[in-house]
DNA sequence: GCGTCAAATGCAAGCCTTTACATTCGATGG
DNA sequence: CCATCGAATGTAAAGGCTTGCATTTGACGC
């Protein structure tokens, strides 16, 4: 249905100026190895037709693409936009492209965006969180693509990993809130069965839990989606309940927002009434009101580093080394002490 | 520095199952020309040997992609995500795939990126806004590429565009300020050379101004890279000047949001002391606090409609229609009538 | 059991570029 | 003036898939 006038091919840019597919080629690719006159007039034939080579026939014959791929979860969520867009920058400036595709948090959806990356050539994949289907893993060694885990660290995996250890970041965040005398604890959490890094952070929490003596059943958990609106949802559900929590962890800072903002609703105060933390420390969180306690997490840091293993990987043929980023607390206005009120 | 073990071919698969070449990729292609049987068999090979298509050689074989592109200035920012995201749901409904790349508002980069996604094979493109270099239309008009040009609609422009009115949209807004009396105004706003729609927005404000009687300098402009941060720094800017505003019109609700942020942070009552209104709707708006006046866009609308109208245009080759969508003002608390103490 | 016809399958050309190898050219030294 | 050699250029095959066209298969009616 296009095609009123086929585009030209580098056969017509030899045509045009005289010389052979070969010279075009090399004129491309390797302009050392042409004379200049030679190369100002292919380069006039080029421009005149308005070449542009053809990235499929390139890549076929090349067996390479010089694209990465990436595959998120959501563009909604400034979490992971921040680690891509610096992803994509070092990318950029190593002469690499970036192709992005977004699973909706969908591990079905996840595994038909891996197999069309690989299938469009992607010299190497960046994943997020270590779970999914081991045919996938078997189909990327198969192809011998490197592949980058991120947004998660954890020594208990082979593959390597670029990230942070959710599971002891949010210890160190259950344990302050613990430290703070809070007893009756809630979480609004992502599906931790499809969603390794909201496992491992409830693992965080349940762990510092034990240490204070405490047990699973102090803290209600609620699964839902991410965005503003289900945390909303999700903290109106827990404040309703028979009893309420004193804390509410949430599994990221978007759904933070949607309880902080359901909460000034219900006529909370935070963090008088109820104290609330999130998870990743976007801009967002600053800006809240009040300000949120979050778990600090280096996005672009994360997104910098994992371009450059790729990249090395794909020109080294080498492994790539896993490598642990630091988190840390940021303790700001919404987590406060247990309130005296409270009857625990 | 790839290739231990080449990947299996379509040649490959026709032997494992005993077939020829064109009936395995009849079965990947049109499964219905091909008998259930054979279907069977040919499914266990791929499966055995676990085949995936190449691309490339499916592209230039097939002149076509299957695939969409589209340029957005950032992903950093859910203005976009959004309409993004209904636009890939949408364009993976019907098989294709998306390729996303960001320009960060920069033309040249954005220009790299259209070449890139061209030279890919993208069938059609997205592109944000009417501005931008003649070479580059010339170029997708050479290619016969149809392109689409969203998040604006100028009926001045031949192009197809599928957006919304931005100098209308906004110029609703500022009657709607000005009926309020308010009299200085200020405008927090991109850059309004590389960015047309900061520009339409800016001449919908100057034209509701006209027609009250005043004039362009009753109106003060700062522009900024989109950010809370830099938003909340020209905020600041605004109010200590020698001539405070009455009402902040930003750009779009994330430099709303800053200001809102700072606001808070200088004391300042929203809208008892000074007004913030901003622009986009997202989610963001009606979780900030006060919950913010802004412009809805219907982004994912939006983004629905591109899709349709794109693939429409791949598949039948017919141009696209341009086609207006609805905004409309959500007067929510940010807004407020102009604050009495004020000596105008 | 045979002719007919549609459905299923096979054959082979073509899509565009890169690159190993072959060839030509021109300069240089003897 | 020729042999030599490196630089510049050309030749042609390869790479994996789709698809128009040709061929085979199988079901059906008589």
């Amino acid at each position: 249905m296009k095609d009123s006038r086929p585009s030209p091919t580098l056969h017509d840019v030899a045509k045009q100026s005289g010389f052979s597919t070969a010279t075009v080629s090399r004129c491309l690719n390797f302009p050392k190895q042409v004379s200049e006159k030679t190369r100002e007039k292919v380069m006039a034939a080029i421009e005149e037709l308005g070449y542009t080579p053809n990235f499929g026939a390139r890549a076929m014959a090349s067996q390479r693409t010089n694209t990465i791929g990436a595959i998120i979860p959501t563009m909604e969520n400034a979490i992971f936009a921040r680690g891509i867009q610096a992803f994509q920058e070092e990318l950029d400036a190593h002469g690499y492209t970036l192709l992005v595709a977004s699973s909706s948090y969908r591990p079905d959806l996840e595994e038909q965006q891996i197999r069309s990356l690989v299938a469009r050539g992607a010299d190497a994949l960046l994943l997020i969180g270590h779970e999914r289907d081991p045919a996938v893993y078997k189909l990327l060694e198969a192809q011998n693509i490197p592949a980058l885990v991120t947004w998660a660290f954890d020594r208990t995996q082979s593959r390597p990993s670029i990230g942070f250890d959710n599971r002891l970041a949010m210890r160190e965040m259950a344990r302050e809130v613990l430290r703070l005398g809070h007893r009756r604890l809630a979480l609004i959490s992502a599906d931790v069965n499809s969603n390794d890094r909201a496992a491992a952070r409830l693992e965080g929490i349940c762990e510092a839990l034990r240490e204070a003596g405490l047990n699973e059943g102090d803290l209600a958990v609620i699964e839902t989606q991410y965005g503003i609106e289900t945390g909303a949802i999700a903290f109106e559900t827990l404040m309703r309940a028979p009893t309420q929590p004193t804390v509410v962890f949430c599994g990221n800072d978007v759904l933070a927002v949607g309880a902080l903002g359901q909460a000034r609703e219900m006529g909370f105060d935070v963090p008088g009434d109820v104290s609330i933390v999130g998870f990743d420390d976007i801009e967002l969180a600053q800006v809240a009101y009040p300000k949120l306690t979050t778990v600090h997490v280096p996005h672009r840091e994360m997104g910098r580093h994992a371009a450059r293993a790729l990249i090395d990987a794909v020109q080294t043929g080498r492994q790539i080394e896993s490598r642990e980023l630091n988190v840390g607390l940021r303790l700001r206005d919404s987590l406060g002490p247990v309130p005296k009120t409270s009857d625990n």
